[in-house]
DNA sequence: CTTGAACCTCTAGTCACTAGAGGCATTACA
DNA sequence: TGTAATGCCTCTAGTGACTAGAGGTTCAAG
């Protein structure tokens, strides 16, 4: 058995936020000392490395609920799981499709003053004034 | 002269999110007829066009006062701006990479499962419990 | 047994909005 | 000119996923 600051050292999730996934119902409520601080043994080490992992992947907490759910069904377990990762997936390639059409744009604006330190008519200003100076959608 | 609905719809940003940027000092304060309501005209809409672009390229409302502060001294404005747009395209080739690491792990994951639509090791699962299952930083 | 670090709860702040309540202004039409 | 519908006003509170701080209690080491 072991503190809350003690399993945030392990598994590197601050204090406030271990507090936080038990408000969320993330976490079970933890066991506590006969003066009402946090007692976590390995189960508590492992749900919280779970939930530190999927949140890094980008899950959000509601989604993470589902998974937990899903873990305590072991029948129902692989389709539902599979399901909201592809969905994830889904997420984050459209994220990075935006992203890459804004890396181009700022690309294309970030060259065009350079060089010339000083200028009336910088181009960033210009491009972010006037969308129709883009080159492509965003 | 035309109200905030009319230059809500001309620049597609929402009624409130006009009063909002107003209130953070992106947009001056509007005029007013006699009974209080906001008028705007082209000075208006196009600084309004501005700050939306700017949004839509992820700058911050932080970034956003900046450049409008380096629009109003055109002698230092070129390389001013052209340093803020730099360090967003920084952040964005940054949050491209780490979506592309997740991208991977996400996919690995999904199909992992593929196929037999029930089972007790689901590989999603198994995989966020586990993160030495990942094949890669993330 | 004392000291100091770690813990507790509670409230409020972050960012960039969004939603809703309750009330006044404007406009279109009869 | 009357009235009804729509639009506008301010203000407060909510979103997600935390983070920071106040003020007080408990634990572990020496």
């Amino acid at each position: 058995m072991f503190s809350i600051g003690e399993l945030s050292k392990r598994t590197k999730v601050k204090v406030p936020t271990i507090r936080y996934y038990e408000e969320m119902g993330l976490l079970a409520e933890a066991e506590r000392t006969s003066g009402n601080q946090r007692r976590y043994d390995k189960t508590g080490l492992e749900r919280l490395s779970f939930i530190r992992h999927a949140r890094d992947l980008g899950f959000s907490i509601e989604a993470i609920l589902s998974l937990i759910e899903l873990q305590e069904h072991p029948d129902r377990s692989c389709q539902g799981a599979t399901e909201i990762a592809k969905s994830q997936l889904t997420d984050v390639r459209a994220k990075i499709k935006k992203l890459r059409a804004l890396e181009k744009e700022l690309v294309r604006m970030s060259k065009g003053c350079e060089g010339d330190g000083v200028s009336e008519d910088c181009y960033v200003l210009a491009s972010l004034a006037d969308h129709n100076l883009c080159h492509r959608e965003h």
